[in-house]
DNA sequence: CTGAAAGCGCTTACAG
DNA sequence: CTGAAAGCGCTTACAG
């Protein structure tokens, strides 16, 4: 009874009786084989619909050895604040899977041994959120799982991945603040455990330092990736001796709240204070709509999580990790939260 | 070779053959039966971790009919902006899932044969954001998979759901402002296709309507559930001949555009016009920290996601969807974004 | 173009 | 407490 599911009608036997013919033929026509009678093909097709065939993804499987889904594991900090932005780049990847005949499954965690083992229901999977030292690489080398990382790792071996230019965004728009008349500028950084924060916050050292600016420590925090830590972050910077002149934002969301506490303290974003923020283009913030509009350094995480799941159909057809290892460039829109260094900020 | 999934270790078979004991013995000792004897499940165990034997799922899901797969259906609204509280309450499902032996299945989209054959992977399905009148509730019906919905819709028969209070939440929040004296208060809504939304604007016209105030069509607006939307909406609602002096937000994300338009309007939050803004416990965006922190009402999302999970494990089991119909109240929690009608208001 | 039969890797009555 | 055997529902050489 209870293994009963999706009212279960007919199955491959019954519907190859029902026609009069074998199940090797039925399955051949219901699979596109070209061998199959083209009147043969026909009524079979008939009476699948008819009689609501459809057939047992376990028994296909198991038949043909591919489990048809792509695994997603969880951002790597999982189970505390779940990224937002995972939502939109879940949406890239279920959005490609469905082009395909197969299917999406989670998994949130590789500890377990039940968990594990479910591994093997997966043809590849997308490792998303890595962190600088991500454990799940290794082990999912190790279980010879094919995979693909959203990011990078510093695991050894020659895995796929697909990239956005973290490092080289921030030191670039790092640079063009400098050149703006900015000293002092600060970083509102995510956890650097993780590699994107770990690439952003070298890629502001980068940028500081190619114009001869020094990278205080006291000018980068780190920490949850919140309206509210944007905050928080923002006004203990404004309450600093030397205040930065220029904050480089990690999520559009700190940079709702460091914008927040701009005004707060009575100054203007972009006049007072500059802003730039990573845009991962979450449709439900948009950088351009913001008053004033705000620069960016920005690439579609959404897109990203397309042609991640592209490189994992790949691989699930045995393509080579080696050939899969993209970074994708990161670009600057220059809007105006951006603007020149007020005059007090250049005596530094 | 492409079938071999996961560097494919040994089998049943080749476990019980090395071991020399029957394949059923084996099978027993690892799903922990009780008729083993002691020394022979060590064994079994010992063997089983030595060699990293897993069990292919597939072949366990053919043998037991179980599938040990939760769906999860994505908003309805799939496509387009995708929700971000969806990441929250996915967060919410897949914890609980992990709790079990089973595993969480994305299905995008009801559409297409393929997708449909594809149900009959799952053991019960979560459907999310349903709409007033929502295709997929009678499909699935149709179709006999075991479903629970998150929220409700207006398909007939005693279909499981857990869905929170919606409509009373916003009347009781209508009622709140009118009492503080508030004559004209608008409404920043999601799209009434949806469930969710529509109780929200029945709710506030209930309220209204408690206090003997007139839901002018003007006052309420349904869109995006965007930064960008509750910006847009507020300022043209901030130009009106008679501008209302409270807004009900039916998001945080909603509230934060709304806010912003009422501080580029040069008017205070709380003060000139007060706010209620539904909080649905993202962890990126705290009502309580901002400036000044919002009156919400609210409810826990990534709760109901766990909540809704053990229902469709139960139905899973054979349970009695009559027996899941769960509405969970709304709380309001009063701060300081929300305060009396200014006196202009009060003559409207 | 069609079919009989083996096989995928498990679970589970049934028998001892 | 253990095992031989059937069965889950497909796919796919192999033979004709």
């Amino acid at each position: 009874m209870l293994g009963k599911i999706g009212g279960n009608g007919v199955n491959l036997r019954e519907l190859a009786d029902h026609l009069g013919l074998s199940q090797t033929t039925v399955s051949r026509a219901l699979n596109g084989y070209p061998e199959v009678g083209e009147e043969t093909r026909r009524r079979v097709m008939e009476a699948a619909r008819r009689h609501d065939y459809r057939p047992n993804p376990s028994a296909r499987r198991l038949a043909t050895g591919r489990a048809g889904m792509i695994g997603v594991l969880f951002p790597f900090d999982y189970g505390l604040t779940i990224d937002p932005h995972f939502a939109e780049f879940l949406a890239g990847v279920a959005g490609r899977v469905a082009e395909t005949d197969s299917d999406v499954l989670i998994v949130p965690s590789l500890d377990g041994a039940v968990r594990a083992s479910r591994l093997r229901a997966v043809d590849a999977l997308v490792v998303s959120g890595p962190a600088v030292r991500d454990p799940r690489v290794p082990m999912l080398a190790r279980m010879g799982v094919p995979f693909v990382v959203h990011g990078r790792t510093e695991a050894p071996g020659a895995f796929a991945f697909l990239d956005v230019d973290n490092e080289g965004g921030f030191r670039r728009a790092t640079e063009m603040l400098a050149d703006l008349g900015h000293r002092r500028i600060a970083l509102v950084n995510g956890p650097t455990a993780l590699t994107f924060a770990r690439d952003r916050e070298r890629g502001w050292r980068a940028g500081l330092d190619a114009r001869g600016l020094q990278a205080s420590p006291g000018m980068t925090v780190q920490g949850d990736m919140s309206e509210e830590n944007g905050y928080r972050v923002t006004r203990d910077f404004l309450a600093l001796e030397a205040p930065p002149t220029a904050i480089l934002c990690s999520s559009m969301l700190l940079a709702l709240g460091s914008c927040r506490a701009i005004r707060d303290a009575g100054l203007a974003v972009g006049a007072d204070v500059s802003v730039v923020a990573h845009d991962d283009r979450m449709p439900s913030i948009k950088a351009e709509t913001l008053v004033p509009p705000l620069t960016t350094t920005t690439s579609a995480i959404r897109d990203a999580g397309r042609r991640i799941t592209e490189i994992a159909l790949a691989l699930a057809d045995g393509g080579d990790p080696e050939a899969f290892r993209e970074v994708w460039p990161v670009e600057i829109v220059f809007r105006e939260s951006a603007g020149p260094a007020p005059a007090s900020g250049r005596t530094g």
